[in-house]
DNA sequence: CTCCAGGGATGAT
DNA sequence: ATCATCCATGGA
């Protein structure tokens, strides 16, 4: 048996959120996506400004059952609560944020649980979001827990406990990598208890970072990822090569040599309290833009007439 | 500071 | 069918 549980979701869009590059499990099922928020299996469509979801009921997870626990559970997981105007009128206003603000209408930054979130960005190091979501799949496959929803099947995101014990040849079996041994040590130390991803909630925003960066195979960007998707910090600012391109076309035409150094400073003040969230809208938009009949040459001739003045800042 | 391994999908030829 | 390109971390 289903549940189906009708939540109102204003101001969001669904597939453009779940299509940002911030999550990777979510596949497409009939008009909606099916995926997991923890242990529960959920499918959700949208329709215009209701999200209409279904839930297995019945579940020892829910015991008495409630629709109001996955109703909450649904919201929290899709930030509904996120002030999107605020957020998006505290963004710089020159033309590119602008342009990216417009296009991304709807997108939220979603709260997913940490170990998952911590898991998936140290193996997305150095691969493309295909191919992430690939390794997520493999992982949740061979690794996690089934659950059965609508007459699917879906797997959780392994536990660190079940990561920590496989070996180094079965994770490179989901096509890890070199990121294997980064994973299978990351999730060592956190199932013993030696890191507790939920106490560091209580931490600084610069406290926090130092704890994740002292995970093998995380460093400054996979940490703030973390910290903006799971931890919601969002003010954390990643910058990966989409971000870095856009800054130095956009905003830092004229000066050749700005350092990386110099990128973090910039990105920290110039986008204010809520700059994790302008990066993932600058990020989906640069993505984004012209898939299709516009040839690269086109793109760049484009781009070249929207440079950012300096207004005086970094 | 610079250089570079790493590996599989995806796009170009 | 082969070749080039995409990419974060960590160590030399």
């Amino acid at each position: 048996m289903k549940k189906l549980i009708e939540i109102s979701a204003p101001d969001f869009d669904l597939a453009m959120t779940l299509d940002s590059g911030q999550v990777f499990h979510w596949q497409r099922a009939d008009n909606g996506f099916l995926g997991t928020i923890g242990d529960l299996p959920v499918y959700v469509e949208q329709r215009s400004e209701l999200l209409r979801t279904k839930v297995a009921s019945a579940s020892s997870r829910y015991p008495g059952n409630d629709a109001k626990d996955a109703h909450a559970t649904i919201a929290h997981y899709f930030a509904l609560d996120h002030p999107l105007a605020e957020i998006c009128a505290s963004f710089p206003a020159d033309p590119i944020m602008t342009a990216a603000r417009d296009f991304c209408r709807g997108l939220r930054i979603i709260r997913q649980p940490k170990w998952e979130c911590l898991a998936t960005f140290i193996c997305s190091s150095m691969k493309q979001l295909a191919h992430i979501r690939q390794i997520s799949a493999a992982l949740r496959n061979r690794f996690g827990d089934q659950r059965e929803i609508g007459g699917r099947v879906l797997h959780t995101f392994p536990p660190a406990q079940q990561i920590a014990r496989a070996s180094e040849k079965q994770l490179r079996e989901c096509a890890l990598g070199y990121r294997a041994k980064n994973l299978r040590a990351t999730a060592q130390l956190v199932s013993s208890g030696e890191c507790n991803l939920e106490a560091w909630s209580g931490l600084s925003d610069a406290r926090l970072r130092e704890h994740l960066c002292a995970l093998p195979g995380v460093g400054a960007k996979i940490a703030n990822c973390v910290m903006l998707f799971a931890y919601d910090r969002l003010r954390a600012f990643p910058i990966d090569v989409w971000i870095e391109r856009v800054l130095r076309r956009h905003y830092f035409a004229r000066r050749k040599k700005m350092t990386a150094r110099q990128l973090h400073e910039f990105s920290e003040t110039y986008f204010g309290e809520h700059g994790g969230y302008a990066q993932q809208y600058l990020f989906h938009h640069a993505r984004t833009e012209g898939k299709g009949s516009m040839s690269k040459s086109k793109k760049k001739n484009c781009s070249a007439g929207q440079v950012v003045r300096a207004q005086g800042l970094g």
